[in-house]
DNA sequence: GGTGATTTGAGGGTTAACCCCTAACTAAAT
DNA sequence: ATTTAGTTAGGGGTTAACCCTCAAATCACC
């Protein structure tokens, strides 16, 4: 017989939150102990409960208004470090299983998945610490999980921090001259940067760069 | 009592299907008939049971592989002409919601929402033949179900077709010299559109007509 | 039939973007 | 210990982007 597993799940998104929910009732082994509908909210419930109702496993959407899956898991990961959250999302985007792993996260799932998967998980990561889904490009995660034991920092992106800032200020329409005076360095070392960008992501122009910051989530979007 | 109302729901996320088709157990007058997980498969469904099993109202996700929501919704309004097709969406925006209700579609739901505003929906949708969220920006959808009727061919965007092309070419990271030549226009007419463009959407320069254009679901991505 | 939006196109100007090059210093990887 | 990647920065050049004005033809709307 299975032990329980003390599950909280986080989505906005109602119908799909209570529909998990609801097809947990065929495990009755996971106990869905709390549920949030925002990051916000979630942190404010481990806040106010701290550690009174036990949790084992976390189920987190990625995309979520106000603060998102993987500030959300950040957060909880550096104040409760035993925690273990797995990410819930419709894309299997490379950067953003690895952006998630690296926040702390220990699994993450798509919701092309089926539910007994979703079970598997839970219960894999409640056991063993990981889960790794077989629909989520694998080696990319294993080396994560892997490096992330042995190294502190790691790099996701192909892109360094200091290029990350500088595409994010490109996409507020930022000149060059005007992010120079943000970073306080010359207009010449943007434009190094800039062309640098260009040439890792293969672009031609600012539209490339924008683009690229929206495909792999390095921009916010109302 | 209330009459009994033969649904599909077409989503490529199983979690979501699933989850959506245990809550409607507790509206046992809504029956789920059929279950697809994408927009080919439903028309292929539809094209094979030819009316044998009754359809009351679709269901349908709008973000999916393969065929999109909107496409399926426009190929099988245009051969089911009394079909009644719900959009389900994660997003409200409402160059979503316009284009499509023009596709034909006759009420749009947001994942956010709870199960009985799902409940509510079909219901209206079976009895009157539409349905307008609260939740969704209101007189837009009105105006759309009133203009629809009336008249046959509709703009959706404060930018006009050829704006809209022009777009799409600057989003190809194409000079402006480039997309004369593909329109068959001078180099100083595609500067007209682009300032146009400009002043129009409130932008400084390309990279806020590329965001625009991801906003407003003007270019596709992978 | 006039009004407004669209599409087309031109003249002429400024500047930021783009594209080379080099180079020094740092830090991390092998 | 040497290579590689990143950050910094400069010199110098070309071109596309950006900004202004003007204007004619077309089209839909009232």
């Amino acid at each position: 017989m299975k032990s329980e597993i003390n599950v909280v799940i986080v989505d906005d998104q109602n119908l799909v939150r209570q529909g998990i929910i609801r097809l947990f009732e065929d495990h009755p082994h996971i106990k869905v102990v709390h549920e949030a509908s925002d990051g916000v909210e979630i942190i404010n419930w481990f806040k106010e409960t701290k550690n009174k109702i036990p949790v084992d496993v976390v189920l987190m959407d990625m995309q979520m208004p106000n603060m998102d899956g993987w500030e959300t898991t950040e957060i909880l990961v550096r104040k409760y470090k035993q925690l273990r959250i797995i990410g819930l999302s419709s894309y299997d985007n490379e950067a953003f299983v690895d952006r998630f792993i690296k926040n702390g996260g220990r699994g993450y799932l798509l919701k092309v998945q089926e539910m007994n998967e979703v079970v598997s998980a839970i219960e894999q990561v409640a056991e063993l610490g990981y889960y790794v889904s077989e629909r989520v490009p694998l080696t990319k995660i294993q080396d994560f999980l892997r490096k992330t034991v042995l190294l502190p920092a790691f790099n996701t992106s192909v892109l360094s921090d200091q290029e990350i800032k500088v595409v994010q200020l490109i996409c507020q329409e930022k000149t060059s001259q005007e992010i120079a005076d943000i970073l306080f360095v010359s207009k010449k070392t943007i434009e190094s940067h800039r062309d640098r960008i260009l040439t890792k992501i293969n672009a031609r122009n600012m539209v490339g760069i924008a683009l690229y910051a929206v495909k792999h989530n390095l921009v916010k979007f109302s």
